[in-house]
DNA sequence: CTCTAAATGAAAGTTACTTTTATTTATAGA
DNA sequence: TCTATAAATAAAAGTAACTTTCATTTAGAG
């Protein structure tokens, strides 16, 4: 992604465009795994000098509040985080081993939303669908990342 | 939910029967909303005299582990538990506002499951699928419960 | 350029669990 | 029924993933 993306991203949720903000969604949107906030740290820290980790949890947090970037749940409490370029609404596929993160075809909880309304007057709000496996790779024998 | 389901679900696990766990299942059991580990601590806690919190959190994450409660993803990072009586596989509506849960029609993912085997060679392991919105009587200008 | 609100860093704080170890208990087998 | 033993539990201490606070810096409007 280029930094002008990011730059338009932030001006939407209207958000200063600061140099933090623009390494964290570049080292996001270069990644094809999810990443955990200190992965993220890590990273960003290479091309800024120095970041705080506070900074780091608020800008994850602002990004995926504004559905920017997406949270991955795995069984453990940690918080992981993913940028996927395709902006329609859609899922994915988590690779368990590798953190690889694969796009789903759109998803049909459409219908789900108009029946929750119409049988008890409820509304939705959000939706979490994420499928969890073991990549095709992954599943031939290559090697995985720890969790 | 009887004594006697609580225990047939424990030797099914190969878990041992102790009053613990039986109260544990009871205890969410009767209940419409989803429950913090430290709510079904309280909870439990009334009826047996005492319990050691470290116990609830090893009985709560064994039965969700056996996919007989089922975890639910709030904002925060705390985990939260519901047990639902419908054994079939299933999905569910939580309100944000009072916690209930409700049940939604069996999910449309074994379509899923086949497309990502035929792709990619990969395989799936699990999924998480939770609507979250504001449920009918909360709709309508009942309270509900801080989270 | 200046002003102001927003953003950030550093340090300390919080909390939701988790681990450890000694003790107790369910239950399989005698 | 009794006993052995492996599993379960309590209590206390520990861990780690964030979160808060507040002083300083900076983006961006005017």
């Amino acid at each position: 992604m280029e930094l002008e993306q990011g730059a338009a991203i932030l001006r939407r949720l209207k958000l200063k465009v600061t140099p933090r903000r623009l390494e964290i969604i570049c080292c996001l949107a270069t990644e094809y795994s999810f990443l955990s906030a200190e992965e993220v740290w890590s990273r960003v820290r290479l091309r800024l000098g120095s970041i705080g980790l506070p900074t780091v949890y608020r800008i994850l947090d602002e990004l995926a509040e504004a559905a920017v970037i997406t949270r991955i749940f795995l069984s453990n409490r940690k918080q992981y985080y993913f940028l996927c370029s395709n902006q329609d609404h859609h899922h994915h596929f988590v690779c368990e081993s590798c953190h690889r993160v694969e796009d789903l075809e759109q998803c049909g909880l459409d219908a789900v939303s108009r029946e929750i309304a119409q049988r008890s007057g409820g509304r939705v709000t959000s939706h979490i669908l994420q499928i969890n496996g073991v990549c095709g790779a992954c599943c031939q024998g290559h090697s995985g990342v720890a969790a």
